[in-house]
DNA sequence: TTCAATGTTTAGAC
DNA sequence: GGTCTAAACATTGA
């Protein structure tokens, strides 16, 4: 499902819509789905969301709080010293998730692309509704129900243990070549798309994204750290802050849909290299692109671009 | 009918 | 501990 690119695409389209609003009820048809205690944030304001690898963010307050707060303040006591009761609802689509938005004028949806994603809400797959305080609802649907939304104490985010384990994200500025070099020489035996995807590496990519990666880097999925010289470092480096920014500008490849406005749907498929076009014409040498299954998962990768050692 | 699907976790084997 | 594999979660659609 939807891997960094996707949930950017979901985060920057909600960050239009939901800051400010109030959650006014929560509906939840999974109770799987959802993990710890709804009514502490029910009447909560939306202040933030932000993104963690493939996981999303959203940061909550009391706006009472806030008052309170205030007032604190204007007595004289250091602000940081007044207790917060902030939270956090924390989503993770795992491989079939959607987040989708509507108010009266639209509808906003990303994630696991299905054509019944722009449709009325809530359908069979809708797992949790959001209802905020300006009438606008919001649905995570998920197929396949692996995918969860918590509610956790916003400080205490570090204690959640997949956030825990993460490695650095690809996109920050203190991605370096030598960050990554330093990354994945802990696992010199493993092969360079199967280093990639494990999140305690590097955060937010997957198996789409990893394929693409390998390809700009002119590297066989295959490859193993530790054949790979100086040179080949690099051009990972490049190739995975491309696939990744290219997914972004395309809308991720889960297919985004603004359905008032006409056009934006997410199209990272139509120019990926090599995810999910086994014996395609390879866009760069025109040779078949192949198939294989390496650590469980299928891989694309064009045979002739891209060299074994 | 069988298989694979954009993810993560856990268990077991060597 | 490192590495690899399989299975589990659950559903749908090719």
């Amino acid at each position: 499902m939807p891997e960094l690119p996707e949930v950017e695409t979901i985060r920057l389209g909600l960050q239009k819509k939901i800051i400010g609003l109030e959650i006014k009820s929560i509906e939840i048809f999974n109770p799987k789905t959802f993990q710890g205690d709804q009514n502490s944030v029910l009447n909560a304001k939306i202040i933030k969301t932000w993104r963690a690898a493939k996981m999303l963010g959203i940061d909550l307050v009391y706006p009472s709080l806030r008052a309170k707060l205030g007032n604190l303040k204007t007595n004289g006591i250091a602000l940081g010293e007044a207790p917060r009761n902030d939270v956090t609802l924390l989503f993770h689509l795992k491989m079939s998730g959607q987040v989708i938005y509507q108010d009266e004028k639209s509808t906003f949806a990303g994630g696991h692309p299905t054509l019944d994603m722009k449709d009325a809400m809530p359908n069979k797959s809708t797992r949790v509704e959001f209802t905020f305080s300006d009438g606008s609802k919001m649905y995570f649907n998920d197929q396949r129900k692996f995918g969860w939304v918590k509610v956790i104490k916003t400080n205490e985010l570090d204690q959640n243990s997949f956030y825990k384990g993460l490695g650095p994200e690809p996109l920050d500025k203190e991605f370096t070549i030598e960050v990554l070099k330093e990354r994945l020489l802990k696992h010199k035996a493993w092969p360079v798309k199967v280093v990639i995807m494990d999140q305690a590496t590097i955060a937010g990519i997957g198996n789409i994204y990893a394929a693409e990666a390998c390809f700009d880097a002119k590297l066989d999925p295959r490859v193993k750290v530790s054949e790979m010289n100086d040179n080949d470092f690099s051009e990972l480096h490049k190739g995975i802050i491309r696939s990744l920014n290219d997914g972004i500008k395309y809308g991720g490849s889960s297919r985004a849909n603004f359905v008032n406005a006409e056009g934006e749907r997410g199209l990272f498929l139509d120019y990926a290299f090599v995810y999910g076009r086994k014996g395609k014409p390879c866009k760069k040498c025109k040779k078949p692109i192949e198939k294989i299954e390496l650590s469980g998962r299928g891989t694309f990768f064009c045979p002739s671009c891209q060299k074994k050692k």
